[in-house]
DNA sequence: GTGGTCTAGACCACA
DNA sequence: GTGGTCTAGACCACA
């Protein structure tokens, strides 16, 4: 994992923990990374992993079970419901640019569709 | 204009600025406002927006004329081309999301749509 | 280090530190004087290095390990080349005031092979 | 004529009358565009081209007829003089960079050679 | 201790 | 009044 300089380091740590847990690959009830590992693998301060996993705390993501460490939520609705949210929310930001830049939302969308290589003409076959 | 406090001043205003030259608010060959008149308007100390303008610079979506202030480039192809790229940047941030966090392109598309009001079913009508 | 008044400081120490990293004074990999230090060296803000330090970076031929210091990049033969363009860039501007001054260029290669001492001809036997 | 912004303007345009005298575009006792006239040519102020006028005059390159005007001084040799000296100063400028950016003097004279378009080799046979 | 951002404000060139 | 450079120094993130 590499790091954007203008982003603090924690900030893309967790974000790319959510998409981890959203995606599946850290899958509701599992058991996440111990601090140290996590800091080792990202290289990082073991402080920055402290507060990473806060702020999933925070967010209800993630949970602590005091002496067998951090685990995924096992509320599985739970995780759908924060992850439709998150996805409404870059797929705001990201209409918020275009109007903002002056595009119209049927371009946007068309630029969208080619990238996702052409899966919305398929879709209507 | 009010600022994050996670993203540098200096680009907020510089992002906001860029889409305002892609909207049009500020045309091809307008002149942009005084360095002093902006900081002032922005709260923000001069040399915050000298670095600002220095950006917009360098991506030659705007210059200088010596005396007489800072203008947008005059050439509105070249506005264009780099409305474009950078819209499709967005874009490609926006599919990266949603492909990590583990969502289809063919629902991200229908949400977007959504976002943007229908508008792309009125037109296929 | 004097600085020449009718140039940007900033600027001039750029160009000392190219020169130091053409002639491999701060080898490919080195890591260069933290920006306080040569800021005290140089007698100047440490903003001002800021500024060098962000040129160099733009040109790519220094980056920035977080919190570890700037370091020349560790692309030998991209360095190479950069020297190549820089000189040549140099011999070209030469060039100009020569032709501009209505010198012929003859005449100034063989200026140029006196001040490097006859090397030339020594070359040659 | 453009300007460079990182240069002084008026350095600028002292540099390109020198030229121009040693050149012989203003040959030795030519009168010299009126102050005004060369301001509106450079669309500069007029108080930018004093300042040049007097620049060139402190170097004798150039004297003022009181009611008549300016014109190029009437003393060809010292021209000639002051060719060579500013050409073997801009020589020896090219000859430091080269040095300091780590080069050989060969193949500056050679890379120069190839810039006058093989004048060099033209020469030996 | 490392770099990065920002402020307040001086001083300069040019018009 | 316009932009550009520079200083002195605060405050932040990260290690």
């Amino acid at each position: 994992m590499d790091f954007k300089s203008n982003e603090t380091i924690y900030s893309q740590i967790t974000e790319y923990l959510k998409k981890q847990i959203f995606c599946g690959c850290f899958a509701s009830g599992a058991r996440l990374p111990a601090i140290r590992d996590l800091a080792v693998l990202c290289r990082v301060n073991p402080n920055t992993i402290v507060r990473v996993y806060a702020q999933l705390t925070e967010e209800k993501l993630i949970y602590t079970d005091s002496t067998n460490g951090k685990f995924v939520t096992s509320d599985g609705a739970f995780i759908l419901q924060k992850k439709r949210e998150y996805l409404k929310q870059k797929a705001e930001a990201f209409a918020k640019e275009v109007r903002e830049a002056g595009l119209d939302g049927k371009e946007a969308v068309r630029m969208l569709g080619e990238i996702f290589g052409g899966q919305e003409e398929k879709e209507r076959t």
